[in-house]
DNA sequence: GTAATAGTGTCTCTAAGACACTATTAC
DNA sequence: GTAATAGTGTCTTAGAGACACTATTAC
């Protein structure tokens, strides 16, 4: 039909074909009051207007690069955290999901910090954080039960063998905070004298001085940050069995 | 501007707005001759034409429940075979990796095993199986050299904590046979006494008779095949540090 | 017998699990 | 002193790593 890559070029026109709805979706977490938490926005818009629903929408092709590009942008838009730890669980795509046909979402998980968002979502009207366990409850958007669930078992899996629930802490902390961390994500209580040798040995971590405990009583604890490059770092057992 | 969802969806068209393509892409994996080997089609539409590539294409919502089956089609197209181990590895989305503009592709990872596939594939001119040292060094058609590093990736890592090998191979096997496997697709040698308590000790295979190790030399071998749920199986250490 | 492959015995090493213990702070 | 929290000592246990050993087959 065509005789060079040049000439089918010109003549593409990406309309004529059927093409699936895509978009991205976001399960935003942090951890207020040792438990865990989740960004929703009430949708001003049909489909499922005024029902909460994860943040996310459509990849702006002008000023998005790539997936990930999209799914910073989004995260900023409601959070204005610049620098989160971002990834991406899953894509999910069926006829059934979305009125509107046939349709695509990529799904990202992203941990923030709680300090650092809240006068910023406090003054956003459709955003507010909802406790996990209250948010599963609510009658969400399309299927964002489904996905909230898949990020939020992923946020599990990886707790076992990384050091990610570094990533719900603003720095510095103590170790006893960065264990009940763990210990909220992984729904399971972890011996302490096990924790600080796993954690102290795999250095990820550099000691910045000292601090009163969170409640103001009790013996001074040493404060951490996390060291350059600690996301690489897995460890060769997972917790938890 | 609608008063009700109803109303809405009426008057939607998804042709109204920019709309990235959307393709599946699938890597797929096998053993033969011990060595590891990946399915490659030669591209016979532009773009790219005449270039190896990853099997894959463009959803048919009209045929595809989901992207999951969307890619079992496509890999039994290929193969013949229906019931391999298949997993989304990861989504790709950028301006860059496709000369007709912004596009997705969702990124499969399959295991077969070469012997029922072979009749099959040699039947279909398009279609062979390519060493994967060698075809990364083939000039492949879009980011497919990425794409295909990226599910080799994910193949690498989940041998480490699971039993993915024994998808490569067909039943029954001997425990030697699983352990080049693993082997292969770690890359790293394993200790023999440590491999067998691991998988052993997994209770994840039944053992089907006896047989002589490929060779027809030696000593006769237990025969095994994999256990109803042992697709299910973590282990505690990973291998391999 | 030899060559080849399957399979075991057993010691060492690493890191988790349990749990009692000591240390430091505010009051 | 007590209450509260930080941090340690040390024994046990699970499972990897090393490696020499025995067992069974064809020839």
């Amino acid at each position: 039909m065509y005789k060079s890559e040049q000439e089918y070029l010109k003549n593409y026109n990406v309309h004529r074909y059927d093409i699936p709805l895509l978009s991205i979706d976001i399960g935003i977490f942090t951890i207020l009051n040792g438990k865990l938490h989740v960004l929703l926005i009430e949708r001003g818009e049909f489909p499922y207007k005024e029902r909460w629903a994860l943040p996310g929408g459509f990849i702006d092709q002008s000023q998005d690069q790539d997936l990930h590009s999209s799914a910073l942008r989004k995260l900023t838009e409601k959070t204005g955290v610049t620098t989160p730890h971002l990834e991406q669980v899953e894509t999910v795509g069926n006829a059934a999901r979305d009125p509107r046909g046939w349709s695509v979402t990529s799904l990202y998980m992203a941990l923030i910090p709680y300090a650092p968002t809240s006068k910023f979502i406090d003054s956003v009207s459709d955003v507010r954080w909802w406790p996990y366990e209250q948010a599963i409850k609510l009658d969400l958007a399309f299927d964002h039960l489904e996905l909230i669930a898949k990020a939020r078992a992923r946020l599990k899996s990886k707790t076992a063998y990384t050091i990610i629930p570094i990533h719900v802490l603003s720095s510095p902390f103590t170790l006893t905070q960065l264990q009940q961390a763990f210990e909220e994500l992984l729904e399971k209580s972890i011996e302490k004298k096990s924790f600080r040798r796993r954690i102290l040995s795999a250095d990820v971590l550099e000691e910045v001085g000292q601090g009163l405990p969170a409640g103001g009583l009790g013996r001074i604890a040493a404060l951490y940050q996390p060291k350059q490059g600690c996301e690489q770092h897995s460890f060769v057992w997972s917790l938890g069995n």
